[in-house]
DNA sequence: GCATTTGTGTCACCTAGGTGACACATAGAG
DNA sequence: CTCTATGTGTCACCTAGGTGACACAAATGC
């Protein structure tokens, strides 16, 4: 085991994140964070965990992954010392999107995400947490829908388009979920990276099982069906 | 022209985003908002401007899309009413990194992401702005990184790869940038979402190509001539 | 040092999906 | 109501890239 790094007000202030700080903050925060030893290829968290702590890099690098349904690894990106990551600590109630594992030995600091906020902003870390919900968590949502799509087949980046679709567009009908939204086949291809034609193919194939009818131009899609799908098929 | 909606602290309030807000603070935020229309098709902002402001969707569905310089349109996701969008202008100096355009017709309000922090959270917003930066910004980057790729062929895909972990992990050598980085073909295949196979295929044609040299397992890359791969060559 | 595991290079083969082309349907605009 | 735009359905064809298989190279452990 190699000797502890030290972590102290100057090795923080070449952290990006830490470069604007007071010294009394970092003090605070210094205090609040402990050191910890990965071997390579140990696992700092799993896909799933709650996502309670924030986590700075001080050495080595770390590789945050993505395990598909199918059993295909997806490296989502790999962390450099300095970096903050965990980052969906900020949000509140979140779930561990990727994986994260000790690409080569590492030492990382750990600290809870309320303390960085609190001491940094000097706000709630509550109202803090509201605010990037409403705002950025969207974007993490499009990366963690981009990131799924890879290594997905037409069929199953369509099918997960019209549930993402449903979601936020549909209205409850007797005979499904009805989306309010006159989408064309390009606006889907567009959507899931694919050709017009071939989305239209492959919606043919979609109502022949029966999981999506059509109202004029408007979508009736079954979201039920659709999940199955996408769940049990791969 | 339709009638100019109504906005107001209860309306507002329906909004993820201001639901924990008192009446004090949607106050000035009301105050603050413009409200806008925009006609179906018409566009609010292109890649490229400068993010200075936020909007409001108040009511319609604004499209978010990134035209590739191959001339492909990528769809990266559909706003609906009671969303903020133009996220990027909570970061520091960002361009707007997406086209912004009506899809249905549209009310929209606007307002400065400054106005936004300071009067939810009572915080500078260069603050607010810099803890952005260090945190989640990188949700973005990788977000950013994901919808290019759409529609790229692997040589490219890996090409982006390589620039971005030089970036990261590079070390400049005599030769070139070093990638201080003990990388196999399959790491990068998992990164580029490709088969191990096709990488080491496209590795070699690199190397062929003397954008790519090895010393042992070490890669050093020409940055120069990735950078000419992948803006002349599509 | 040798043995085992892990990574690389290169095949031949197969398939999902891109492309162009064209007929037909539908919907706005006048 | 008609004309033109835009969207849909379906071909036949082609290619990028997935897959399995195997030889060889290089690390790693013992």
């Amino acid at each position: 085991m190699t000797r502890q790094p030290v972590l102290n007000i100057m090795s923080l202030r070449r952290m990006k994140t830490f470069a604007r700080a007071s010294d009394r903050q970092l003090k605070t925060i210094l205090s609040e964070i402990t050191l910890e030893r990965f071997e390579r290829r140990t696992t700092l968290f799993r896909q799933g965990d709650p996502s309670d702590s924030l986590y700075v890099l001080v050495s080595g690098v770390i590789k945050l992954s993505l395990r598909t349904p199918e059993g295909e690894d997806i490296l989502v990106s790999l962390i450099s010392p300095g970096e903050l990551f965990g980052i969906t600590s900020l949000l509140p109630g979140m779930q561990r999107p990727f994986r994260s594992e000790a690409f080569s030995d590492c030492w990382v600091g750990r600290l809870s995400a309320d303390t960085l906020v609190s001491t940094l902003l000097g706000v709630p870390f509550a109202d803090f947490s509201a605010l990037m919900d409403g705002t950025v968590s969207r974007w993490f949502g499009l990366l963690h829908r981009y990131a799924h799509f890879q290594g997905l087949d037409l069929q199953h980046r369509l099918a997960f388009a019209l549930l993402e679709l449903a979601q936020k567009f549909g209205a409850q009908d007797s005979r499904g979920t009805l989306l309010i939204l006159q989408l064309t086949h390009e606006d889907l291809a567009d959507l899931v990276g694919a050709s017009r034609q071939k989305v239209t193919e492959h919606m043919r194939t979609l109502e022949r099982k029966a999981l999506l009818q059509r109202e004029g131009r408007r979508l009736i899609v079954s979201t039920q069906g659709l999940r199955e799908l996408v769940q049990i098929e791969d």
